[in-house]
DNA sequence: AATTTGCGAAACCGAATGGTTGCTCATATA
DNA sequence: TATATGAGCAACCATTCGGTTTCGCAAATT
């Protein structure tokens, strides 16, 4: 069918240029533990995938996903390649949550001013 | 200043198969938009809906997903139903991002001392 | 009482996701 | 030079996801 060819090609961008979200990368419970995992310390794939219950490749596929939305730098050595945590990425996160942070600081404030409240009526 | 939590707060199965998780549940962006409109005040489905270019099933289905890992909680109305964000909920994520401030904080503070060292052969 | 309105549930569909196996390629090592 | 090892890629598969349309139902309005 020629609409679903059309569509399709619509969807497909080139792997270099694709853009991931970071939300979307650590929705994957294994994904965030890679990045516990190496967020100390820079890691090999083969060593990453010995902590885990599954292919070295499936871990491949994590370290993609997570290098393609910055989360994670590669260091090569050799024929072997580190993975490292980009910190500055995972700050993204914190800033996104900052505006809800603000938000429940405040209610812990004004929570905070009707207990004094109470306890200045009490005396 | 607002004390740190340091309760570990477990992952609560709610009902049996139905365990949504907050990563999953942020991961899509009309769900993050959802949430950033309702951060402040609740407000019923059909309100929502009305700011995305979605039918409203579809953002039901959203503030389900939302509800099953209780992001969010419904407050009925007559026959409104109107929805509210749990900061709570959210603070679930500030915690897991907790191991990775210590870590860029740490990384700030040993900059930080460099920079006086450096400072200080100068004189 | 009849109709409108607010909302969720179900069925369906195409696309994306996460995993596997098999492959190629480059770098070490014997 | 021959072989072992580290790593990514491609093809395939089952499952999940996000969206739509259709529907049912209870609460408001007429």
């Amino acid at each position: 069918m020629v609409a679903h060819i059309f569509a399709t090609e619509q969807f497909h961008i080139n792997d270099a240029q694709m853009r991931r979200d970071v939300f979307q990368a650590i929705a994957d419970p294994t994904r965030r533990a890679i990045i516990a995992l190496i967020a100390l310390q820079a890691m090999t794939p083969n060593a990453i995938a010995e902590h885990f219950d599954t292919t070295r490749q499936a871990i491949s596929k994590h370290l993609r996903v997570l290098t393609e939305c910055e989360l994670v730098k590669q260091e090569h050595q050799g024929r072997e390649i580190y993975y490292q945590l980009e910190l500055d990425k995972m700050k993204e996160i914190d800033k996104w949550l900052e505006q809800f942070r603000k938000i429940w600081e405040n209610r812990f404030q004004q929570l905070d001013q009707l207990l004094a409240t109470i306890k200045k009526q009490k005396k």
